[in-house]
DNA sequence: TTGCGTCAAAAAGTCATACTTTTGGCGACA
DNA sequence: TGTCGCCAAAAGTATGACTTTTTGACGCAA
């Protein structure tokens, strides 16, 4: 055991020190609590979490790969202003999605969905196996019985599964790649209230459409209902939040 | 001096022995000269590159926080299959584009930037600045001019910043950190002999008429217009790698 | 007073080494 | 043949020494 922990960041973080770490100090840096321009040292943070500097350099070496911070010799590391983040990456968004700008992040993530989701259904009517066009019938189907009886977080599960698999399909693997996204945003949704008790029986009917236009390798279809599936939903965001 | 430094992998790399060692791993990883599931050592990575083990911890790590790479007890560093990297990381872009699948990752950005480019444009017109305005105005004029002149460099610079621009102007930081990648598949189109000696006149008439959509805060024309400069850009693409 | 050169210290970068922890594999025993 | 336990391999962590770069300060000169 380190001589005298003063446990500090004990943050349970159950993926040894440097997984804790890591994840304390880039959830300050995202929430604006270290603010751009300020100098950290490799010291301090040594002292701040309990961990060597082995650690601490390993975390710093992270944290710079993802543009939040940079570090320099005899000045030590520098938070760095948000035009320098890589925000495409997949921590990067959890963390801003758990900290103060959750609804501004929401609202870019929504207005990225608007551009490759209708992409992706038009790229998937070309491309979808037969299987992701059973799944995705499958999932449609899901969020019938579900938003029938008012199950909002399996109709969340059905409606995740329906546009992961689309994305999927689409052959793209850097579409594929933002699943997760709009499975947070979809999620983030949910979780905000924002989604009626009686999930809308049009928004289904639109995802019917979008699947029964994969299936019959329709792309100009898929892409048009997709569209409407995204602005409706943006525009209920949009009144929530903008 | 390092006892013995074999003088291996001394790529240059003007970044300290860490930079050095994180590309000559990230490229091995992204050709597939290490194929998925392969494991290196520490041990290994240090003998190969001459380095000490903090070092190759740290380039680990940071492999690691990119997707490329996972570390285990007892086991070592397994390469990781395609689907767990990080598509969107900058460095992985970059990597790849050097590498044998550069033409996927061209087809892969220019499917993407089918989807959020128009939405860019769209989002700027509600937002531009006078400023951003003006720079895309002028970005323009810059193509007339160079494409007249023929001089291809110049007139690829202007075209990227075009693009850029733009996608600043639309307030969506996501969309806005697009602009390295385009820039990418705007190069790697010019420097692949897919332009046309004298550019197309009508690429640049769409160029202005999104411009000046823009300016007048008109989402739809805008939205239509970048939508045709996509699809041209996509088709000349699509004819000489797909 | 200003401007330039030098110098010392601060902090990251690098290396070496020792110790801990986890875990996969192998061998012994039932 | 199957299971249990031990061992060793490899990453994880800690520590300390040394190197290199950079900056801020001091002093000297114009």
């Amino acid at each position: 055991m380190p001589p005298s922990p003063t446990s500090p960041t004990r943050t349970g973080s159950p993926g040894g020190l440097h997984a804790g770490v890591l994840h304390a100090l880039g959830i300050r840096v995202v929430s604006g609590e270290l603010a751009a321009g300020q100098v950290l040292t490799l010291e301090s943070i040594c002292a701040d979490h309990g961990v060597s500097r082995a650690v601490a350099r390993e975390v710093i070496r992270v944290l710079e790969s993802m543009g939040l911070v940079a570090s320099r010799r005899r000045v030590g590391v520098t938070v760095q202003p948000r035009e320098g983040w890589h925000v495409f990456d997949p921590r990067v968004i959890r963390w801003r999605l758990e900290g103060p700008d959750r609804a501004e992040q929401l609202l870019s993530l929504s207005e990225l969905r608007r551009g490759f989701e209708p992409v992706a259904a038009a790229l998937a009517a070309e491309r979808a196996t037969p299987e992701q066009c059973a799944q995705m019938a499958a999932a449609v189907s899901d969020m019938v019985v579900h938003g029938r009886s008012g199950d909002l977080e399996a109709y969340l599960g059905a409606d995740s599964r329906f546009h992961a698999t689309l994305l999927a399909a689409s052959g793209n693997e850097m579409l594929r790649a933002l699943a997760d996204v709009v499975t947070e945003v979809l999620a983030g949704r949910t979780h905000h209230g924002l989604m009626p008790a009686d999930p809308n029986p049009e928004a289904i009917a639109l995802h019917d459409e979008v699947a029964r236009a994969v299936r019959d390798q329709d792309p100009v279809r898929s892409e048009a209902a997709m569209r409407r599936i995204i602005e409706e939903a943006s525009d209920a965001m949009r009144a929530e939040f903008g």
